[in-house]
DNA sequence: TAGGCCATCTGGTCCT
DNA sequence: AGGACCAGATGGCCTA
């Protein structure tokens, strides 16, 4: 254990230890739930333990159940929540690894972090906005000054590209920005 | 060793 | 009702 301030922090109370009515306390010697109530159930292909208590607590010798579902239940669908908040992140690291891939950056040998990541592709964003804003008042030199109009021009024009092609390649969406300009 | 970053677990809330 | 989403907590790994 690290000697951090997170790490004097109280832990969520698990399901296993709230005062909650529905709850009863009772103690079974010999269980083998106790110690932990340690229960494994294979999903995804690989056995996942839930823990009765959380993180290194010291719950021994009891453990609490509610009494309209049994525990071990409760522990499949937890394990099942588990898996499928492992896939939702899984997912979102694929998302972010393509975001990476994405936008330009100095290449180094240490991979950009998430919030590096999100910071950067938003200046990608400014700075191609501004770009193309660039290009489009160069057509238009006095009739579409504002920005902001500009900007929420080209945000139309840009779901109306996303509508009639889908997620066509950045080039095609220039020409399509370029006729727009030139057309409007 | 402290701090940053991350994966995972967990319970609450929202949505379908 | 069940799954998706979210945020807090925690421990592990890595680096300055």
């Amino acid at each position: 254990m690290k000697s951090k301030g997170k790490g004097s922090k109280r832990g969520r109370q698990s399901w296993a230890e709230q005062d909650d009515p529905d709850f009863t306390l009772e103690t079974e010697p010999g269980s083998s739930e106790q110690e932990g109530s340690e229960a494994s159930v294979r999903l995804g292909g690989t056995w996942r333990t839930l823990r009765g208590e959380r993180h290194g607590g010291s719950r021994v010798g009891t453990r609490r159940r509610r009494l309209h579902s049994s525990t071990k239940e409760r522990n499949v669908r937890r394990l099942e929540s588990n898996e499928r908040e492992r896939q939702r992140m899984h997912k979102l690291n694929n998302a972010f690894q393509a975001l990476r891939e994405a936008i330009p950056h100095v290449k180094t040998d240490k991979k950009l972090s998430k919030i590096e990541t999100l910071t950067l592709a938003k200046n990608y964003i400014k700075s191609l906005t501004t770009i193309i804003l660039g290009m489009s008042n160069a057509c238009l030199p006095h009739a579409e000054s504002d920005m902001e109009t500009n900007a929420s021009r080209l945000l139309q024009c840009y779901q109306q590209h996303l509508q009639e092609e889908g997620e066509e390649d950045l080039s095609n969406y220039l020409s399509h920005i370029h006729s727009f300009s030139q057309g409007s």
